[in-house]
DNA sequence: CGGTATCCTTTCGGATACTG
DNA sequence: CAGTATCCGAAAGGATACCG
């Protein structure tokens, strides 16, 4: 949209789809993941999506990048930030405020929801 | 989408156009505002599009909406419900985090945003 | 005033194939 | 393996007109 304000320039790009889902993704486990390991994760996401997706995060420096060409294929990972890891935290106060306030029967709402992890 | 888990379910109607700013339009100044107040404030959306995101937003139970009838013509009016004003401080969060992290040199930063207002 | 209805444009994302 | 290129369909949103 094009917006002057932080808070929306924020939720500009984290709104688009898939977004969140990879941060958590990234969140989730080791440390830094390969493209197809993610890929894999998510079986719905196409590569043109997730390629699109962990460019805007990595320009946006909620991720990060590094590739070891010497081997082949060249291995390219991905992990969070420090300010990607930081934003979890706020996606979970969004988490528990729905919990709170709107969610009345979920198995979100009895335990770490399996897809989140949060 | 049609998601399972809260974090997802949640973004994917904040995230839609308009929405946030139609919520942090209730949040600044008066109690109860008007359709036509609503919409004058901000310049570029269609009766449209207020409408639909107001009724989201209703439905969400973020927004509550009362009814004169007996006026003529009809008086609306919109506020924010507990749940609502509740989420401020979670939108307030991402924006501290965003200052933090990510804007380097932003109006934004050095005052409260005439925009968002937080 | 407070919306709906209709139509039309634009954007987004999916499917698929291909490449170094 | 880690993507990119191309094409296409669905859906979101804008413009405009109209109505109780």
């Amino acid at each position: 949209m094009d917006h002057e304000c932080t808070v929306y320039k924020t939720v500009d790009y984290l709104a688009k789809k898939w977004t969140l889902m990879i941060l958590l993704e990234l969140y989730k486990g080791k440390e830094w993941k390969r493209f197809t390991e993610i890929k894999n994760s998510m079986k719905e996401i196409t590569p043109k999506m997730l390629s699109e997706r962990l460019a805007e995060l990595e320009m946006e420096g909620l991720v990060e990048n590094r590739i070891d060409a010497s081997s082949f294929p060249v291995r390219s990972e991905y992990r969070l930030t420090g300010p990607g890891t930081e934003l979890i935290t706020v996606i979970h106060d969004l988490k528990k405020w729905a919990l709170k306030n709107k969610i009345v029967n979920s198995t979100c709402a009895n335990q770490d929801c399996k897809i989140c992890i949060l």
